[in-house]
DNA sequence: CAGTGGTCTAGACCACCTC
DNA sequence: AGGTGGTCTAGACCACTGG
């Protein structure tokens, strides 16, 4: 067998006022950072645990859902708790919209895929119209309806994203925007080529927790946050002609930029 | 009293497959989104939850237990779970590093906060020589001994930030840069005062839920994450000058970044 | 089948807050 | 003092996984 885990667990200090459950969690995230448990590790059960700490199962659960919601460890039902394996992770790059990926007829997500070596798929396309929700028309500048694509991403089979994009109806109906299949180079590509010479993309970063649709779409784990990030294109008239609201996971992205020192 | 909220909860499903805890906080999730329930309201205590669903009180403590790490909710000891309220965020925008702010006099932290309007403070400053963490010297390109510089940013009294910034020693020892107190402008003003022309930033962004040492230095609530920010700064030799790695409460802040569609 | 985590019960005592 | 949430116990039954 592999070297006896829970037998070098730090004891309990009876005489801390630190409650069991967390002592117990500190043991366990110690032998962790000191990679005594490395990822994908399995962890001494909870009931090795209770024989180890001598306390009742429900403190030892106590102490494995604190590691969860730090996103340290994943419980797998039937299976064990396993030290959580860290994603690959992708990199956004500033130049991400930058024309000359469009015009290699690349949609940006594709080209951010395959320059990481990821094979990337987009599924769960809806295409309809309908009227912005209230933060979109802010961005947009108007509350008339607007055509709204909303797909989810993946890579390499897992989901990572899911994104909604609006475009004002004015710009966008009867044109290939509004088809399921937007062409090359993606409907930025098409926005062009519809006389809306893109200038530049205002980009809005949060992070919070998900909501359980999302953690639904994005099968995400216990512990991981999202990234929401609302993306508003301007042409070179100055005109919003584009929203995305985009929600990632966010142990899978890393997000780049580059800002001037002007 | 108040409307009675209690009674006004759905009811649980007893032929669902889906769990009584869950159930119950649905429906607590659902009177939140609804507005029946309103920032900083008081959600019924868990004896009156125990009472109208007719369960045991872990049940209720694990359906609230999963409100919070939702980041929906705020236990607070011998009061109540409340609505959690949304803390004003604040923004911080591309140009945050522009040299017109440095001309000014101000450090960016300090930029930022006032053009919001809210008060900044700074504590816990540390200055001190060491070797730079590998990620950091990875980026300045050297592994090379670096003048670190830790801090903490409050906001109205929150702590909302902390930030370590590394220099090379060979840029930062012996001048201002090395005292507690920068001087006007910051460490980046200094750093063009001893001629490294600062030509652009990289910024990476990643978020995760925080360590517990991070969730002690910035008081985060359950079900805050973290924003993680490496900003690598560089001179017009196109030297790596500086590295500053700062961990943000998410909810507190907006990062908005400008990208060019060239 | 045995081992694992998931859910739930029915209590107990404690620490904190407000009145 | 009385209400609130925080911790802990000692059980029970269930669902999933693997050999």
């Amino acid at each position: 067998m592999t070297t006896d885990v829970v037998g070098q667990l730090a004891r309990l200090d009876p005489t801390s006022d630190r409650a069991v459950f967390r002592q117990i969690a500190d043991s366990l995230r110690d032998a962790i950072e000191r990679g005594r448990l490395g990822e994908g590790d399995k962890l001494p059960s909870e009931a090795q645990l209770v024989n180890h700490f001598g306390v009742a199962r429900m403190t030892v659960r106590n102490a494995l859902q604190l590691l969860q919601t730090e996103g340290l460890v994943i419980a797998e039902h039937g299976k064990g708790v396993f030290v959580r394996p860290r994603p690959p992770v992708r990199r956004l790059a500033s130049d991400r919209f930058a024309r000359r990926h469009r015009k290699q007829g690349k949609a940006a997500f594709i080209a951010e895929a395959e320059q990481a070596g990821v094979k990337p798929e987009v599924d769960s396309l809806v295409v309809k119209q309908e009227a912005p929700p209230k933060e979109i028309a802010a961005r947009l500048g108007s509350t008339r309806k607007v055509l709204a694509r909303h797909r989810r991403y993946l890579h390499e089979g897992r989901p990572v994203e899911t994104a909604t994009s609006y475009i004002p109806l004015d710009i966008a109906q009867g044109t290939q925007i509004a088809e399921p299949n937007p062409g090359p180079g993606g409907i930025y590509a098409r926005l062009e080529e519809l006389g809306h010479e893109l200038d530049h993309f205002d980009e809005e970063v949060r992070s919070r927790m998900p909501l359980p649709e999302e953690t639904r779409a994005l099968q995400l784990n216990a512990g991981t946050p999202v990234i929401h990030l609302v993306r508003t294109a301007f042409d070179t008239d100055g005109r919003a002609v584009e929203v995305c609201d985009t929600i990632m996971a966010a142990d899978a992205f890393i997000l780049g930029y580059r800002l001037p020192a002007r």
